[in-house]
DNA sequence: GATGAATGAGTATTCATTCAT
DNA sequence: TATGAATGAATACTCATTCAT
């Protein structure tokens, strides 16, 4: 093979999988570094050796998934007049909610636990080019949408922004929810009330009007 | 005295309290009895007396915000009629975003760490009468949107869950922003971007303007 | 019996005791938490609650070995006048050897360690009475030298301290040697320079002659 | 060439100077391979290139500290009968003072650990000719006492070794306050008893006077 | 009911040592 | 010789839970 000395990368790699999977299983606080390096299949000590902390690793997770994320939600704006906009609200609902599925599951160990929070902002702080600023899906939408406002297809009047925050909460809540399907109010056996459903028709046909142009 | 449930006594109820103020600071994962137990002001055996265990101890703290955001949310049904429907909306993200910074922090631990969830959903099994469903939030706002259709201040055709499940997301998702103030991306010294923006006007004309009836 | 509650400090004073013993077997850095505890006979856990961390039990180790030296010290000083200044210089050196060789063995534990030194005398300095000094042995014979000066049995232009000090130091340096019976140059199968020999007769007759007062 | 030993690698002699540095600074238990390597410049690996073990290593630093101490007091045998004895005893104590700084702090390690003092010795039995005796720095002064009882300039009847072990042991425990200047005892902000004051003009008018012929 | 000392299994992290390159 | 990634046993410390008083 021409493809140069095995990997280097090949253990980093995969104790970030590893990281990955087992967060997601347990949360952070949960997850064990026996587990984690049982998963990579190395010993425990080597993940001392790629990452300083588990909030490094935990750090170095989130920030594969957030390059992830980004990177599928900026090929998003190209569809700017093509299709109708419900259709590429549907479209990106399942996006946003597949994407952000993981993505959501580590936010909410760092939302359960304002130390983690702040530990994972001050690396990031720390980190990242002076100046730098992360594109958010948040912003990364916005772009779609103020495409469309100059393609006359979405109110001109609305803050492209917000009302990218808007169309971003609907799968996002509604993938807590999912996740949350164990919640005493949506189980199985447990009678099930319909909170957060998940975004179908109706909700499309809310936000696709209230983007729309009048008249 | 004309009403409420019998009291508790005073050593649970300060136990709740003091429970929810230590998850809400440290996450379930990381709220020790022993923190739990000072800020209660009992020991810490004490807690044994009172609850099975820690997890007996969230789920009576869970069970008690969900009691105190439906019962708020009930009374949002009456304003049906009153005021437009923006402005109702607007009160709307008040409430739920405040109401439900404290819950959603919880379910946050709940859907980071999926045993806990599982845990807390089987216990709501045991525990609940057969065949009861507690309102959730959406359901809730559904129902205030049922009223406005009936009105004709709303649009017959969307379904109302879905309708609720939408407007209940918005401050949801902007509310656990808010709660991760500490995200790599939204931090004073770093440069922000303007993921999640407090849902302001353009969200709420978005929304009323999706909901309101056509022609 | 009319003696109490069965002693609080049980279980506090035995790991103190074993501790001491785990210290002198291993020194500090070695001895681990586990043989303390096993030694004590208690389970690992009950050692921290009783003493914040490992440099904790080392410090009240360390204290009340200087407490029982200086104890022992003190009571030195009413031999002035008393027998011949020799043979007080021959008891003392028996007792500071003794008294001595366990705390020295703590102190090199320090010695080797600058970290834990430092730790151990910010821990004094935190818990001592403000502008309290712990008599140390130097100050104790340094007491009764003065004393013997005030007798004319030792001569009067040499200072108390110093005089002290190089007395003390004879069966300091030997503990040290005895301590290291190991040591490359003094061990059985290895032919042994006389390092370091114990302290007897010339040695306390320079001594005694070195203070006799002259005439 | 005229002299010395052949020169080692400069691979091997820079590890163990860097060793010597690190053992210094955080005691033998507390140093670690990695320190040790970085401060040299090589690579972790190579450590085990030039010696079996941390402990082999060890050895090697303080033989080569033992061979330096015993070389500056050889030469201190020549002054006999030059100066005053006193003098003399106070160039001893510079001199055995600043040698067995580094060599009492690592003889601490060992003071401390026992088993490193037993493995070191059982090093030293296996690797010296059969029949050697290193000199020790007691004997060294011992020589140099006897010279200057034949001269006439120090008491005959007293025993050169024992005379020669008070004379070292002064230095020595004072080396060891100075090393534990953070001792409880003796820091700065904490009040200071006068424990084993630098060796100064009383100690060195003891010794003298207890050494001095008499008449 | 209330206490709080005791428990001991569990966890992140360290570090001397090995070995393929 | 030299490297440095990988190892895995070892260790200090935590914390939910128990139970004698």
């Amino acid at each position: 093979m021409s493809s140069g000395p095995p990997r280097k990368t090949g253990t980093r790699q995969a104790l970030i999988e590893a990281a990955l999977e087992v967060f997601l299983r347990h949360g952070f606080a949960r997850a064990t570094t026996r587990e984690i390096a049982q998963t990579a299949g190395v010993a425990e000590g080597t993940i001392y050796r790629h990452f300083a902390d588990k909030y490094a690793l935990f750090h170095e997770v989130f920030l594969s998934l957030t390059v992830e994320v980004v990177a599928e939600l900026d090929r998003f704006r190209e569809r700017a007049g093509k299709g109708t906009v419900r259709d590429n609200l549907e479209t990106l609902f399942a996006l946003v909610g597949g994407l952000q599925e993981r993505l959501s599951s580590l936010m909410a160990s760092m939302w359960a636990d304002p130390e983690l929070a702040r530990n994972i902002a001050a690396r990031a702080r720390e980190s990242a080019p002076e100046g730098f600023v992360p594109p958010g899906p948040v912003a990364a939408v916005a772009e779609y949408i103020r495409a469309e406002q100059e393609l006359g297809r979405i109110r001109p009047d609305v803050d492209a922004t917000e009302a990218a925050a808007v169309v971003v909460s609907v799968p996002f809540a509604a993938g807590m929810e999912r996740a949350l399907s164990t919640h005493p109010t949506a189980t199985g056996e447990f009678p099930v009330p319909d909170d957060f459903p998940p975004p179908a028709g109706s909700a499309l046909d809310i936000l696709a009007r209230g983007l729309e142009p009048s008249g």
